[in-house]
DNA sequence: GGCAATTAAGTTGTGCACAATCTAATTATA
DNA sequence: TATAATTAGATTGTGCACAACTTAATTGCC
């Protein structure tokens, strides 16, 4: 197994930096909706399934509440989502939707497709990239059973 | 091309994650060496080029001096590294390993074997992942070149 | 040689990301 | 049915990550 100390060889340091990279490409097309990465990724959920409880939506996001708290106080502030106390249980949060939240939704479709545009990659490509993406976390998951 | 609207066909969702997923993976493994990931990322560099200037690691590193400057200030806290001014040009500083620091690459060898166990993924999987992630870069710095 | 433009680091401010802790509501159980 | 354990969310503190700005050294150009 690869074991050379050298960072160009490390699989988590092409990760790191491919994220980071892509996140940057993201930055100049979120910045006209006035949404950062996560921002983005919160707002992505709500389209998909509105009125969702922070605790599930912290699940799909792999974020916990420390992160998630301020940045939906920042959705909060720019009156893209409201929170909702669950009658049911006192505890839970929901998360909706405001009026310009939902009407913000035709802006980001383009998102994708600029991206897209941007890594000028063929659909075949973006599939097999997407599996090996999904098969790393799926084999972190494992390790992360195995030890629970 | 894909361009739905959801966020598990999301390359960026994807990349993302994983990467959180991968690092958190490190954060026991280099707990006991006193590092961050980030700061282990550096301490990769100076075990494979001492006496780097700051401007030539954040290029490595895809960082600038905003996240750098104090990264190094706690490595130096450490004992780890520390920084001597660049005799032929006063403005580069350049970092050096210091005794502990070069001491504890011999802790570090056992990372990445560790990583690669937890991973459970073979030799020939593991390279093909890894071009799939430098070319998602390339392609990024493909379009970041036509723009420029 | 003198001065504008450039460059390397550092600083400040904002926003994640996460561990640890706290509070309040709910559930389990003795 | 009290009370202990659990759960959802918020808060605090540390450390990235990056934009925008500052300072000091160097280079370019006249």
């Amino acid at each position: 197994m690869k074991s050379s100390l050298t960072l160009e060889h490390q699989i988590c340091f092409q990760l790191y930096t491919a994220s980071k990279e892509l996140t940057r490409l993201y930055r100049p097309i979120l910045a006209p909706l006035n949404l950062t990465y996560s921002q983005y990724l919160v707002m992505l959920v709500l389209w998909e399934e509105d009125h969702i409880d922070l605790k599930q939506l912290g699940e799909r996001l792999t974020l916990d509440s420390g992160t998630l708290s301020p940045l939906v106080k920042r959705l909060m502030q720019l009156d893209y989502v409201e929170k909702v106390r669950a009658t049911d249980d006192e505890r839970r949060v929901l998360l909706s939707l405001t009026p310009s939240g939902r009407a913000l939704r035709e802006q980001a479709e383009e998102v994708p497709l600029k991206v897209s545009g941007m890594l000028n990659i063929d659909e075949a490509t973006y599939v097999a990239y997407m599996e090996m993406l999904i098969d790393i976390k799926a084999r972190l998951r494992a390790f992360g059973e195995r030890e629970e």
